[in-house]
DNA sequence: AAAATTTAGCAACAGCGTTGCGTAATAGGG
DNA sequence: CCCTATTACGCAACGCTGTTGCTAAATTTT
């Protein structure tokens, strides 16, 4: 655990991030903007461009003409100045990806895993996929890590796999750990769902708020974006989002109970009954909505990204219809904007988000 | 909204509600415990005990012998140096409560509000029932604000209420700023169940993790506390837990969808089966651990409080019987340890909050 | 009585954002 | 053409934070 006291360099990471967050999402900037986003003065935001410029993290990139007075300097970010690689671990692929610090997904490279596979099968397809994936050297020297998205359950704050469902030689491992000595570079280890989540939050930049993503892929998960960070639980376990009961007479589903979201949406597609599938995911939301009143829901997944229109159609329609009564309850539901990247893209956009997002306070 | 920006105030207030919190949790401590629980330095402790002691929130307390050296000074939280009252505004009554600095609950009261009652009639019941409440000019002049919990929807950071359930002269109604007006005393509006979940974790200290409280009384709603801070949802409108489909094919609600908890288990109290009753609740309250991973669950409402044993019997066992697959997935179930004073108390708790709580940074 | 140990505050310091103010660069008016 | 108004922006001083180095005080142990 990075653990932060609450000192003056929190509020220089913190202040860097919120300058950053603008960066990242608009292309052009100017002081005044940042000081408008930010609601720090001139004088303040002068002193973070200057050690971001000085890091090499942001550069002026010309003036601007606006009429009367001396021009405002533009700048821009550069997003070749640093990297993370994202993996995307699951049941019988790798998907790896490089991210640069606009949140670009620069090159990306699918393989596939043993049945099976045991921990040093899958350190052994990392080393090679990235060695393969970073060709320069100079690419190498500016790589702030790599972030793992993996199914759970594990334990995020000691990066532990404490069981990856349908994986047998997976019971207590060490990951985060012993990918840091393999791979001599951090390593962030994370739900395969909540880094869905920070992909979009990331490339969506301080506007976006309280948010979901819906995961269907051979099974159905959620990551939740709550509070301006990842929400992932006491024990690294929200997100078991297909085990919610929609049905109490329903059939009974793997985890032993009866009439779960998953179980049922699967009956509903082993039936080819696409429609039915779609609705039920529907119902499921809007259940998140009635707990959580989110302005965003995203939708991602292998299965669910193979009738992408179907769903996207069927959840939109139930949201609004719940929301009907009034005004001023609107939820935004899109595709995810990274489509089959989203995972991976999201770890690796979980490292960089250590090193140049908010800053942690004390956790216990 | 009380909007800071990240600078040196915000570790004053930062670091000061850390320490606070250890008075709050501990009846005796001293410097030692407080640099062991926030990571402070010693002498950043002495400081912040000494401003403090001066603003009389603390008190020395006498001396700790533990054997060789120069005895600690024990000092421990001043209750009466600060008050806040809390109102809950239900259907037909108002709750109001006196809550001292540790959380305690000083003076109770409730009254009944006429049927249908107007802005002005609650406005003319708070000024009353605070004015007897504060008995001596003393207390008067160690009064915070008053915080009002009420029944949604409402607008948590315009202090707006949007049209409470089943109350028609409660539309768009700007109640904090009229009733700051009318009480001349800072006023905080929040959803009940919000209050709620803020008074368990104002007791529990910084040990409290994620956490709901789930409230039935006329209706089933839940307040949640994820991140160490009450989750609110991107229009104050989380909590509506009532309205979560657990039935597919169930009776049709009032809110126009079929087999909502809340209707489910109306059906089942007026059957008379109280003993179906808790276990759909409980069947909601795993659907939410599934997909929030919660450390607490925390049941309350006067409904529920009328067969605290059954629910709470049925809940716990729900729980346990979904975590017995593995030892590591632990979450408390308790009965609200306020009573019927919870939301109210939390409601006033959430005004000292405001004073000598977390700070919050700039949001959107 | 001397040594060891623990507590705790004073003083100097580094680093943060803020404030005051001077300088540079542009457009527009006389 | 020159002067003024306007806008951008950084240097310097400042107030405040927590940190570090050090000294003094209070107690037990030797």
């Amino acid at each position: 655990m990075t653990r932060i006291t609450a000192d003056v360099r929190f509020l220089r990471g913190y202040n860097q991030a919120l300058v950053l967050g603008v960066a990242r999402t608009a292309r052009h900037f100017e002081r005044s903007t940042v000081v408008q986003a930010t609601g720090l003065t001139p004088q303040a935001v002068s002193k973070v461009i200057a050690r971001l410029s000085a890091d090499g993290l942001i550069r002026p990139t010309g003036a601007r003409r606006p009429g009367v007075g001396k021009p405002a300097v533009v700048y821009e970010l550069v997003p070749d100045s640093r990297y993370a690689i994202g993996a995307h671990v699951a049941r019988r692929t790798l998907r790896l990806v490089l991210v640069d610090l606009a949140g670009t997904v620069r090159s990306s490279a699918v393989g596939p895993l043993p049945g099976d596979f045991t921990p040093p099968h899958l350190l052994d397809a990392l080393h090679a996929g990235i060695d393969t994936m970073i060709g320069s050297t100079d690419v190498r020297n500016r790589l702030t890590g790599v972030g793992i998205g993996m199914i759970g359950p594990l334990d995020h704050a000691h990066g532990l796999v404490r069981g990856a469902h349908g994986l047998r030689h997976w019971h207590d491992v060490p990951l985060r750990e012993i990918a840091e000595k393999h791979l001599d570079l951090p390593v962030h280890l994370d739900k395969d769902v909540t880094a869905g989540i920070t992909a979009e939050a990331w490339r969506h930049g301080a506007t976006f708020g309280d948010a979901a993503l819906i995961m269907i892929e051979s099974g159905i998960g959620g990551g939740f974006w709550l509070g301006g960070a990842a929400h992932r639980g006491a024990h690294t376990n929200a997100g078991e989002f297909g085990h919610t009961v929609v049905d109490l007479d329903g059939p009974r589903c793997v985890c032993g109970r009866h009439g779960c979201l998953e179980i049922v949406h699967r009956h509903a597609t082993e039936a080819g009954d696409l429609a039915r599938a779609a609705r039920v995911v529907a119902v499921g939301v809007v259940n998140l909505l009635q707990t959580l009143d989110l302005a965003h829901v995203v939708l991602a997944g292998a299965d669910l990204l193979r009738h992408p229109e179907t769903y996207l159609a069927a959840v939109t329609e139930a949201v609004q219809a719940d929301a009907r009564r009034v005004d001023w309850l609107r939820t935004r539901v899109t595709l995810s904007s990274l489509g089959a990247d989203a995972i991976a893209a999201g770890a690796a956009m979980q490292v960089l988000d250590q090193h140049y997002g908010i800053p942690e306070l004390a956790q216990t």
